[in-house]
DNA sequence: AATTTTATTTTTGTATACAATTAAAGGTAA
DNA sequence: TTACCTTTAATTGTATACAAAAATAAAATT
């Protein structure tokens, strides 16, 4: 009932980062951050003038930043009846695991191919971190250094296509991996999965690489998919 | 010089058809036809006037099309400058392959689990009516029915995002697979990777059909690239 | 003549205004 | 009360109007 407020970071000249010059492209930035970010509750409504309020815009060219998020799979656009963030449904995981996964492994054995030392170096620093934050049970930090790491691999895969479409899939899941509080078992094993990665990298066995990776992601998937059900095993708010 | 002027199909009340309601839905589906079926020029120019004038409607819905269009990669919006048609590089065509290939081969794996007998018979019969068309060297219906074994196997994955996916990323080099007519041997060597996708098809061999499938668009992409390298060497038209 | 500078036009970006559809409220009849 | 219909308000869809930037044309200087 009360899932139409929507609590906005103010625009204080600070927050339009991304095109640097068009309301649109800061626009689509900042509302694709509150929807990856979990500020904007899945399902929530997304009126039109609340929102050109809140960023002290008009409508016109905040409706063309909806219509872009909504391509990216971000917002649902029902017409004349407005936008809604999109559900994460558990048929939706299970169109995007295998996807991601292909993406993933296919990442793996392209970045194996063009993988520098200095890249190396990073993502083991990395690793490390990330390491650290799980034995201290960080769980947050945790997730970012864990993202980092994976889009590390993608980069080193030197294809920018498959960066970005890795990255819009991911970004529809990302709040859900953050509530996602997996048990401590599944935890240790996704640690243990990215030692893996470390060695595969290591000896740039790009097969193996892909191996883990669509693993690892099988894992994850399941762990996101398992929450969903548990949470909303068939709600609707409006 | 001249590659500003824009041949369009007149909305004669008829050729809007996706949404049904909105005219953005309309637009971004009529302009997408234009672009992917090499009606409007990569490079050239889209004013919003013109667009406009053209369909009858007013710049505000025009724009939140060619918005999502950029979004999907059929044009490039430069700030202040306007919309242009995207190019195909040969370096787009370069990370595009894998990535295609990633979710072909995928595609294959899905569809040999979950193909029906139904769905086989229907693919043997495009399969026949394409080699048939081969016999016959019409490229251009061997090129669309083509096309469609490749999405009755995509549907067959049951996978609707990889549909998509697979989809918009071939929609960007439909208009270049139509040109690049390829030599003799390429083409009955692309054949005969259709005979062995059958085959892994009846024998639901979902590895065998991956591999092929992997092939057969890394040989397809080679096709569109030395086409393209052939074609425009470096050439920048405006 | 060539180059820079300035003015003009054109095109894009944004805001506002109006139209159409949908959601909500209120009222009436069963 | 409940259901249905009518009316009202709110929201979206589209068109127009204005502002700003870029492209073009014209003028002036070297």
């Amino acid at each position: 009932m009360s899932d139409t407020v929507l609590p906005f970071t103010q625009p204080d000249s600070e927050s339009r980062s991304s095109d640097g010059s068009t309301l649109h492209g800061n626009l689509v930035a900042n509302i694709r951050e509150l929807i990856v970010e979990g500020d904007l509750e899945p399902g929530a409504k997304v009126p039109e003038r609340i929102l050109s309020e809140r960023y002290g815009v008009s409508r016109t060219p905040l409706r063309e930043a909806l219509k872009t998020l909504a391509s990216e799979g971000l917002l649902e656009l029902l017409p004349h009846r407005g936008a809604r963030v999109a559900r994460l449904t558990a048929e939706d995981v299970d169109q995007m695991f295998p996807i991601m996964g292909a993406l993933e492994a296919l990442s793996g054995e392209l970045a194996c191919q063009n993988l520098t030392e200095d890249q190396y170096a990073e993502i083991q620093a990395l690793h490390y971190q990330m390491v650290l934050h799980y034995t201290r049970r960080e769980l947050k930090p945790y997730f970012q250094v864990n993202q980092e790491i994976h889009e590390k691999i993608l980069s080193a895969s030197a294809n920018q296509l498959l960066l970005h479409m890795y990255q819009t899939l991911s970004g529809r899941i990302r709040r859900a991996r953050y509530v996602a509080n997996m048990s401590s078992e599944r935890w240790s094993q996704a640690v243990k999965e990215h030692e893996e990665m470390l060695n595969a990298l290591a000896a740039r066995d790009g097969t193996a690489l892909a191996d883990v990776l669509k693993r690892h992601l099988k894992n994850k998937c399941e762990t996101v998919k398992s929450h969903l059900e548990s949470k909303r095993p068939k709600a609707r708010s409006s």
